[in-house]
DNA sequence: AGTACAAACGGAGACTATCTCCTTATGGGC
DNA sequence: GCCCATAAGGAGATAGTCTCCGTTTGTACT
């Protein structure tokens, strides 16, 4: 056994793991270019391979949509250990749902099928957000407990807000001010009692 | 001239008439079965009508959402009359906001081309948006005039809000109170302060 | 009633996208 | 160098949008 794979196991073909690469590279531009609802076809054709090749690898939008999104969750999960080393709790929670805001719009029209995971636990993405709301969950009860945050508010509905939040802004970017006026709209409501 | 129609105008078609409200009967029951997704060919079939028929009555989706929300505009309109009765102006715009986002959920997916309107002042529901961003203002101003709203929220970001809360419910349907709880967070916020 | 004709209908089919299946190619182990 | 499991490639089934054009039909006029 010289390799680390299991007894019986052949090695993976190394153009196996060469053409993931490269397909990955090549949806990350084309997603970025066109959003993620550009044609998966395309994807392939860009890539050089045929489009049986990139649907063995990713069997479906979503899967491959997540394997882009690893990046930026190991990104983001990195953001949450410095922001849980400030001291105020509050100011922490606005932090995360900031960081977590970004990470929804690392593509254009990524918040659609995070809601879609957000209701099916088969989904790949559906994890992931399991995860994020968890954490929202924690900073949340931190504040929640120094009296920053009301008590009444769930971590699972300032994730969905996040998401819509996220949502909306692809579309208002017409208007440069409503990224933090929804953001603001969020944490203080319209309501002035 | 013995007709209403203009000078050498010959009176519209009879069955021209009958198509469009048998599509739009047929229409509103598939969107109601199937979200605004569903296959417009299909929805010709149903209507025992062919394709072509249909994409002259209703060149898009979009045209042919816009005329089925005709009756749910005029609905919202008669309700905006009434709210303007509510001494309370801070009442009368959760109301209003209330009344929206009902609005904004009549079929499933509805708020996917609201907001795609929204930026696009060439769509038949672009002027609908605009209209309602109006109202939304009007309540706004009263409620701030009286203090009980902020007065830093604008009437936009309002409608937007409202809209990707409308959004989000489509997904959240697993947890009953999720509707309340994120129109008590666009209300108050998460913060105490 | 019959005729003329603009208006409207119907549906074949062009186009685009998703995804599958099966043949061909190739890398790994011996 | 040979075997063959593994992966690649791409044609094509399926489905949806939307258009074009030949055919039908309702209206007006005689």
């Amino acid at each position: 056994m010289a390799e680390t794979t299991a007894a019986n196991e052949r090695r993976p073909r190394s153009d196996k793991q060469r053409n993931r690469t490269h397909i990955l590279q090549t949806a990350e531009r084309y997603f970025a270019e066109h959003g993620i609802t550009g044609s998966l076809d395309a994807i392939a054709k860009r890539a050089g391979i045929g489009p049986g090749t990139l649907y063995r690898h990713f069997p479906n939008r979503e899967s491959l949509l997540a394997a882009l999104l690893q990046a930026r969750n190991d990104e983001l999960v990195s953001q949450r250990e410095a922001i849980r080393q400030e001291p105020d709790t509050t100011a922490a929670l606005a932090r995360w749902l900031d960081a977590l805001s970004q990470w929804a719009t690392a593509f254009d029209g990524l918040p659609e099928p995070l809601r879609a995971a957000f209701s099916e636990d088969t989904s790949p993405l559906a994890l992931t957000c399991q995860g994020f709301i968890t954490t929202t969950d924690e900073f949340l009860h931190a504040a929640q407990r120094d009296g920053g945050a009301r008590p009444d508010v769930r971590g699972r509905d300032l994730f969905l807000a996040v998401l819509a939040m996220s949502w909306v802004r692809g579309a208002a970017v017409a208007d440069e001010s409503s990224p933090t006026a929804l953001s603001n709209l969020m944490r203080t409501g319209w309501a002035t009692t």
